[in-house]
DNA sequence: TTTCTGAATAATCAACAAACTATTCATTCT
DNA sequence: AGAATGAATAGTTTGTTGATTATTCAGAAA
């Protein structure tokens, strides 16, 4: 018995247990109990409760960044292809996680209240997908970007209302991404129109 | 004695209370007091005591929006630089406001919470501003746009950020200012640089 | 009649106690 | 020794009670 296979068998019962009850109202005793062991003997393998939501988020990422990578250098796409489907992903992916299960948004939230730094570190890890959107754009001779790194930044600033939707309005999926739409279209032409090229066009 | 100068009276004397002690510490009875009337006879004249508050906000928001519409065609700028006043002249007027005050802070929460309509009101009418700034473009030749409402939408979404700026970051200022620049020349220029304009260089 | 009052009402808030639960650690296994 | 327990602690949540206060409205002034 591994010490991994210990925090994994945890991380497993918390998830259903999170999922079935939510964050608030599951106890480290019950969490403890399903693993057949004693409430003081989860400190062993994690510091506290929030760190195994935190566990459970984070693998949740994880898995959905290797997707997004994909994404960010798919063939047959174009750079603005590209950063359609990533950021067209990511809206959809947050807006069913939270608008179907009021679990996972009491876990968001306290997260996101809780340890700002975990919100931190996955912008940081967006940051480095659209880094690679940039790299693999400039390898094509689509277009280059002197500052990839703050350009993602400015990216990110200019997407924050599609970064956790249901917090900053109440808007409908579609009229979120009709939103998105406009806004990539601003953020690729510019406010000027300077050629004819389209957000679903070609790249310039 | 007219029912407007009994309506600003009430109003000066919530203000003067509000700002003072908060928005929740403030009594209709101590308003009535103030203006030596019954609690009771406040009711005629405005339905709540959130609508007292509403009506300071809106005489306050009023004013500052003929601020903006001045920038907005303010002769000898051009048009990227009557953007930039206009974005940056509401950044700091917000900031300065909730950052320094914490009664401004309270009264924010309460009507945007209790009153999302007010917020609305207020984004209808900086996208009247901002269609003013293109209307006043396209009379220069300094650019034109097809849909003017469209694309004030869309530069407030990707400007969110900045217009509660405490409310989702703990950024100062000085980076917020930094930030709003960045996306400011993401707006203007697009991801991929068509041409050497700058952000505080010559329009397009 | 129209304008206002202020007591009555209903809703919200504050304070306090009881109950619960995350976390620790002295002690018991293995 | 190291691994695990579970009672003790400290912090938080929950529930209750007693004010406080927004709002109403029957009636008094004007």
């Amino acid at each position: 018995m591994t010490k991994d296979s210990v925090r994994s068998q945890i991380v497993e019962a918390a998830k259903k247990r999170f999922s079935h009850f939510g964050y608030g109202k599951t106890t480290m005793a019950e969490i403890a109990a399903d693993c057949s062991m004693s409430p003081g003997n989860l400190y062993r393998f994690f510091p506290g409760k929030l760190d195994i939501a935190e566990a459970i988020a984070s693998e949740d990422y994880t898995s959905h960044l290797e997707v997004l990578m994909k994404l960010a250098v798919a063939p047959k796409r174009n750079a603005v292809e590209r950063l359609r489907d990533l950021l067209f992903t990511e809206l959809r992916r947050t807006y069913n996680k939270l608008e179907k299960d009021p679990r996972a948004l009491e876990m968001a939230s306290v997260i996101s209240s809780e340890r700002p730094e975990f919100a931190n570190w996955m912008l940081a890890n967006e940051r480095k997908v659209l880094v690679a959107l940039m790299d693999e754009a400039e390898r094509r001779g689509e277009f280059t970007s002197e500052d990839k790194e703050k350009t993602a930044e400015m990216i990110q600033s200019a997407t924050m209302k599609f970064r956790y939707p249901q917090l900053w309005s109440k808007l409908t999926l579609p009229k979120l991404e009709h939103e998105l739409d406009g806004v990539l279209d601003l953020m690729v032409n510019g406010i000027c129109p300077h050629h004819a090229g389209q957000v679903t066009g070609e790249a310039a």
